[in-house]
RNA sequence: GGGGUUGUAGCUCAGUCGGUUAGAGUGCCGGCCUGUCACGCCGGAGGUCGCGAGUUCGAGUCUCGUCAGCCCCGCCA
């Protein structure tokens, strides 16, 4: 026979998935993946599948050749097809009502294969339950699913709308390089060799921070752009090292207009992409309190709990390690957990240890039951401080109550905030709601062990309170910035500040972190000209977009959200990535390696 | 860098107190079956129990080490 190929005759004339009513009895071209095959012996079922869906094929030998019926016998799995046939109303009483195109069927009329799949590695249908391993090796399949193909439909609308959204507001999209300058502050960077300049790196951009500011200084007004971002940092299920960000600047702005702004963004994309409702203006909480009451600088407000101060049932209690800790400035918090009274010691002790593996130095606990309050501290507490502890916990019949102490109140705080998060998902105490949260005021500086030194908190460039400017020199940990995050369901989606626009303040905050004006010439001294080349006052924000397409999707990874993501060693592992190379290019690039596979232990 | 957890057939898992030939479902291969839809029925192949030591008469099972995946802490301006 002659060899038949995929020529015009055979292209698709209706996808899989969109077949309907009117149009019954029509001749139709179908292309796709075979999912599944029924074979009756007589009669044989496929289940051709598209991305946009499946619709079953019929098969009836009396209508092929015993060659056309042999070779339709070896379909398998995967298998890609050609089909042409009549798209027909299923025979009465065999409808599929469990299926989107379960009332028709593709009566077969002639196929060609076009081309063949080895076995699965993994059944498809299953690939949920597979080891995410074996699904990221052999990605071209895992993304060859319903569930996979909607994850990518929902970026590209996400995508779409937000290109959309800012181009109708006058924003101006941008592209910044990828090849660019290592900024020694925040995350490891990701280096490139240059060949023509020996010695000399690139470094992939952490985020596109100073040529937007640049843009703006350039009187670009308004600007955005869908990006990527590379931080060589350690991974995380909402961290991969590289990352896209919708990056947004605007020029003579102040907090409010961003903050609008991003608002309306996010309500037309919930209507947009969910169909759901979402009403700003979002609550708006200073760093400070969202620390003080969720532990937290990302608080998640589904969790109906909150973490409050006992200095009063302390400090003038005979326990006196904690009276003496207040004494000195030190904090002791508490956390109620609802119906906690329920755990049993062994349940409290494990709790204890999870609050040391935090770093606390202990954890107390109180239970009330039966009406009377329970715990190892209660013999400290006289029948007032008990009450107060009971009003301030809020406590009621068969609760508990988690208390930290430390010198550090931001300890304390984080200690709770973090066993806050475990402890609502263990007991099933997380609302089902969008709850949004700009969180403002962040500090300005954060002192660095490590380096003995005060660091940016968000990045050098964020504007400090104007109040607060006079503080810089005499305490510098009491500044606050003009920095915001947007924070949703305990995820910040969303970070940006006003920045500074007056090269002197630049100046005295570099100044603050500890650059030698050398060092700040050397590292920044572009951006220092720029400032002082007319620079309107600006801001943005930058938008994490997967971690925004993964609660869109309700996907509990970005790796879910994203075409091809690295495991947590950043490696591809369809592709090999990172891999060796050979030992010319690394001649060409005037580098050595120290040791192939493991220069630690070398 | 640290803590936790997982690793047994292609895949998902079971495997008792250390005991003879390591099982199930599914997939794969072969046979039967003309309205199935997770088609059904019959048969078959398929194992470096992650890897390496050790204890033991005997290790999938116990001990030590090691590798890999994932989650978390540190880190992520």
């Amino acid at each position: 026979m002659e060899r038949r190929h995929f020529d015009a005759s055979w292209k698709r004339t209706v996808y899989c998935g969109s077949v309907g009513s009117g149009e019954e009895n029509r001749n139709i071209v179908l292309n796709g993946w075979l999912r599944r095959r029924r074979d009756l012996g007589g009669i044989l079922f496929l289940e051709l599948w598209d991305h946009t869906g499946t619709l079953q094929v019929v098969i009836n030998p009396e209508n092929f050749s015993e060659e056309l019926q042999e070779e339709a016998r070896g379909l398998r799995s995967e298998f890609v097809l050609a089909v042409k046939g009549t798209l027909r109303v299923r025979p009465e009483g065999t409808e599929n009502s469990s299926m989107p195109t379960g009332r028709w069927e593709l009566l077969a009329e002639d196929f060609l294969v076009l081309s063949p799949s080895a076995p699965l590695p993994f059944e498809l249908h299953e690939a949920d339950r597979v080891d995410e391993n074996l699904r990221l090796r052999h990605r071209y399949l895992d993304l060859r699913r319903d569930k996979m193909q909607r994850n990518l439909r929902v970026r590209h609308d996400v995508a779409r709308y937000t290109r959309d959204f800012f181009a109708d507001r006058a924003f101006l999209e941008v592209e910044t390089p990828f090849l660019t300058r290592s900024t020694p502050e925040g995350a490891r960077d990701y280096l490139v060799p240059s060949r023509v300049n020996p010695g000399h790196f690139f470094a992939l951009p952490q985020s596109p921070q100073i040529f937007k500011q640049i843009l703006m200084i350039s009187g670009c007004d308004r600007y955005f752009q869908i990006t990527k971002c590379f931080r060589d940092e350690d991974l995380r299920a909402d961290r991969q090292p590289e990352f896209t960000q919708v990056d947004v600047e605007m020029s003579f702005t102040v907090e409010e207009d961003i903050f609008l702004l991003l608002e309306e963004y996010i309500q037309g994309l919930f209507a947009r992409v969910l169909g759901e409702e979402v009403t700003p203006p979002f609550l708006r909480m200073s760093w400070k309190e969202a620390m003080s009451r969720y532990g937290s600088d990302k608080p998640d407000l589904r969790i109906p709990m909150e973490i409050v101060d006992l200095r009063e049932v302390f400090e003038n209690s005979s326990m006196e390690a904690f009276a003496a800790l207040l004494a000195r400035g030190g904090a002791v918090r508490g956390l109620a957990l609802p119906r906690g009274g329920a755990l049993s010691r062994k349940q409290v002790s494990l709790l204890e240890e999870r609050a040391k593996e935090l770093g606390a130095k202990g954890l107390g606990a109180f239970q009330i039951k039966e009406g009377i309050l329970k715990g190892p501290l209660c013999k400290f507490l006289d029948p007032s401080a008990s009450e107060k502890l009971q009003e301030l916990g809020n406590l009621r019949e068969g609760d508990a109550l988690f208390v930290v102490a430390d010198e550090d109140w931001k300890k304390a705080c984080t200690v709770l905030g973090q066993l806050r998060l475990e402890l609502a998902r263990e007991h099933d105490l997380v609302e089902e709601a969008w709850r949004f949260l700009w969180v403002v005021d962040f500090p300005l500086l954060d002192w660095d062990e490590e380096e003995s030194r005060w660091v940016a908190v968000h990045h050098p460039f964020t504007a400090p309170k104007e109040e607060d400017m006079d503080l810089l020199e005499k305490a510098p940990g009491e500044v606050r910035s003009r920095a915001y995050d947007l924070v949703l369901n305990g995820n910040e989606v969303g970070g940006g500040s006003i920045r500074i626009h007056d090269p002197r303040v630049q100046g005295k905050v570099f100044e603050a972190l500890a650059f030698t004006p050398e060092a700040a010439e050397e590292r920044f001294g572009f951006l220092l000209k720029a400032l002082g080349s007319g620079t309107p006052p600006h801001g943005g924000i930058a938008l994490g977009f997967d971690r925004l397409v993964m609660l869109l999707c309700g996907a509990k990874s970005i790796r879910e959200v994203m075409a091809f993501p690295k495991t947590q060693k950043a490696q591809c592992l369809m592709s090999g990535a990172p891999g060796t190379v050979e030992s010319q290019q690394l001649e060409e690039l005037f580098i050595k390696t120290v040791s192939s596979d493991n220069p630690e232990k070398a």
